[in-house]
DNA sequence: GCCAACGTTGGC
DNA sequence: GCCAACGTTGGC
């Protein structure tokens, strides 16, 4: 069981946008790096954390498990899509996605600020300058660490 | 809206 | 296969 911290655009679907649906798929990873992670790393019930980016606090939000293994993202094929990509054909396609499902919000924005100011939480990737990756892994020590702020 | 950091592309 | 140019991400 592993834990991972995904972000997303909080204009484009956020948490409460997940509550409403409940499970949605997470398309529109267009990194190679995300994709065999998320191919090869991750499984059903693992728990993620939901990162809200490019916003005006950036932060954790919510909780949400992992519903499926890695598929096939039909937005690829999709001239009209945002993420299409001419490169993805049907029979080899180049982009997958899992579904994801509705926890919880939490009862506070963990904030990027506060994980930031954290000495025990300096090897996390996303308060590391430059990382760009919009799926990244969290320890467990991590993962417990961040929920025990929110008690806080 | 700026810009640093990083990924991708493509000429050679 | 190198690397400059370009595009994207995302905090501020």
């Amino acid at each position: 069981m592993k834990y991972w911290l995904m972000k997303n655009e909080p204009e484009d679907y956020g948490i409460d946008d997940l509550k409403k649906d409940k499970t949605e798929h997470w398309d529109g990873i267009r990194n190679y790096q995300v994709r065999n992670m998320i191919r090869d790393d991750m499984s059903i019930g693992d728990m993620a954390f939901f990162y809200h980016s490019n916003c005006e606090i950036p932060g954790i939000y919510g909780l949400m498990t992992i519903n499926s293994k890695a598929y096939p993202d039909h937005t690829a094929f999709d001239k009209k899509a945002k993420y299409y990509d001419i490169k993805s054909d049907k029979n080899k396609p180049a982009w997958l996605m899992v579904d994801v499902k509705y926890k919880r919000k939490l009862q506070k924005i963990i904030t990027l600020k506060e994980l930031k100011s954290k000495k025990e939480l300096s090897e996390m990737r996303v308060v590391q300058k430059g990382n760009r990756l919009s799926i990244t892994e969290v320890s467990k020590k991590d993962w417990e660490y961040i929920l025990s702020l929110e008690k806080k």
